[in-house]
DNA sequence: CTGAAAGCGCTAACAA
DNA sequence: TTGTTAGCGCTTTCAG
């Protein structure tokens, strides 16, 4: 009745019944029920995100940065983890789908048949982020991985250093760390050279962990001139074991991570590493979902940023 | 009809009939519509929760403790931000409640009055978290800040530092780094002291802000033996400036932070801080608001936590 | 064990 | 400008 239109904003109501409505409606502490407004006008105003973890630093900054690009629209995010487990993103997304959200924000581009079956059928607009290497379903955000890391070992090659460690995380389902890791291998190859020794664990990132294995790999190769992690934070926790050690950082070896971690400027020498974009990622991501009713779009877009190389103070003027 | 039956697996269906059903649902490609249900039903498998922002690290952590304790429960999160804002705080609040989740959780004890009216008369449980200091409306799983901040005072002064300087944020929404702070001033109090000196930055906690501001703090009062800094990040960046400049920790002056972020283990050494139990926060209201229909608690539960102080390496021993 | 029927609380179209 | 009327796609209850 008139009720909804007042509540919605609809034009065509007089003030006074205006003003009627409105007061009875703070007086008996009225809250609308959106699941069944949802249900009667086939519009939903979530949106569903689906990352692989909270732990990892990277996502709540993607995840700060939807929820900036949707600030004003009136449109909330719902938030589901995978852990990293393709099985269990099938299920959080057939929980999500049946709630029949504005859109989909969903980390990464590899997902099993199912879940990219599900996804295809929906009939909302899905943004893939984080990774652009492979192929989207609709609209896709994000970096490429592998140029990411053909351009580390390029910006290494150049600086004069040729015997080159890898110490990063276990994880066969961290795709895009594997691709990192690829394109870091091909920059070496078009080099004629190879990753000299590597290192590599499980669990999360932290500057203790980056402490060990470069402990670990320096006493096993003593020999390496650089080391590239596959993450900030154990990137910086070699660069605090090197300069303990007194080893000359960026003279007798250089390091360099991956992220750009804002949260880590301040140490005493600045780690090189690469900014992923994250909280552009979150933002662009959220805003294709929140435009897509205006503009007429219809096929995905595909928004490829640019990581940006940040030398710090760990790798040789070259 | 029977189909529904079938797929919420309740009782009293034959096999037969069952099998046919779900393959037509996996050949169809059906998604079940959980608005339609939710309306039908008066359930709701959402979990709202209100943090202030992902910014800060703490959130991320307790997310992560809710998402790790909604687990096998089927529920799942919707994500609201507030930016420290209590008006924003209540929309986002009125925008959940209008889902009609099973639960609220939500950061902090301070609320508009409208909000706290809403909360109130939501019928659904509530649970508060972070802080126990203060009036609760339904359940309130945190830890005191009053109480962190006084006996982190004690250990400092029972360590024999007397000349304390405060470094923290200036943002006047936080109201549990007020209470820590009041609690600490409450702790020199009772020794007969006060804050000799004291410095305010706002902007996201990092390594880099609490450098600088430790740089001004001890130009301008060069004879501070203590400095107690409201976060870990801002504290470790003190800490590594002290280091850079020669200043004997924790001999010509003692450092503590607050939060416990295991994120830093790995410095040259170890910030005194105190844990400040942010995924067990998660875990615990994410129980309550799961628990809730099985256990027949009708008042709410007060779960207090205790954080540990973590001497570290940055207070003389006593 | 299975089918039929009556809503859940709204919105959208239409009538008044 | 306002009121009326059908549903939205399920769950629930009650017969068969």
């Amino acid at each position: 009745m008139t009720v909804s239109r007042v509540l919605r904003n609809r034009g065509d109501v007089s003030a006074t019944t205006r003003e009627r409505v409105l007061e009875a409606a703070k007086t008996l502490g009225y809250v609308p029920n959106k699941i069944a407004g949802a249900l009667a006008s086939q519009r939903v105003n979530l949106v569903g995100v689906i990352i692989p973890s909270f732990g990892n630093l990277v996502f709540p900054e993607v995840l700060a940065g939807i929820s900036a690009g949707l600030e004003e629209t009136g449109l909330q995010p719902v938030v589901g983890v995978t852990d990293y487990s393709p099985e269990k993103e099938e299920t959080v997304l057939y929980e999500m789908l049946s709630w029949r959200p504005t859109g989909v924000i969903i980390a990464g581009l590899e997902h099993t048949d199912a879940a990219r079956a599900m996804l295809e059928n929906s009939a909302i607009p899905i943004v893939e982020i984080m990774d652009v290497d492979g192929a989207g379903i609709d609209s896709v955000v994000g970096i490429s991985h592998q140029r990411a890391g053909r351009h580390m070992a390029e910006a290494i090659l150049r600086a004069g250093y040729r015997k080159i460690g890898f110490l990063g995380t276990k994880m066969p389902d961290d795709h895009r760390a594997r691709k990192r890791l690829a394109g870091f291998r091909a920059g070496l190859a078009e080099a004629g050279l190879t990753i000299a020794d590597e290192e590599y664990y499980a669990g999360g990132s932290a500057l203790a962990k980056g402490r060990e294995m470069t402990e670990t790999i320096l006493a096993r190769s003593p020999d390496l001139d650089f080391l590239y992690y596959s993450n900030d934070m154990i990137g910086s926790g070699g660069l605090l074991h090197c300069l303990d050690k007194g080893i000359d950082v960026p003279g007798q070896i250089g390091l360099a991570g991956f992220n750009g971690l804002p949260l880590l400027d301040g140490l005493p020498i600045k780690l090189a590493t690469m900014d992923a974009c994250r909280r552009e990622i979150g933002i662009k991501a959220a805003e294709i979902i929140a435009g897509r009713p205006h503009s007429g779009v219809i096929g995905g877009e595909l928004v490829e940023l640019e990581p940006r190389l940040e030398p710090g103070d760990t790798i040789r003027k070259s």
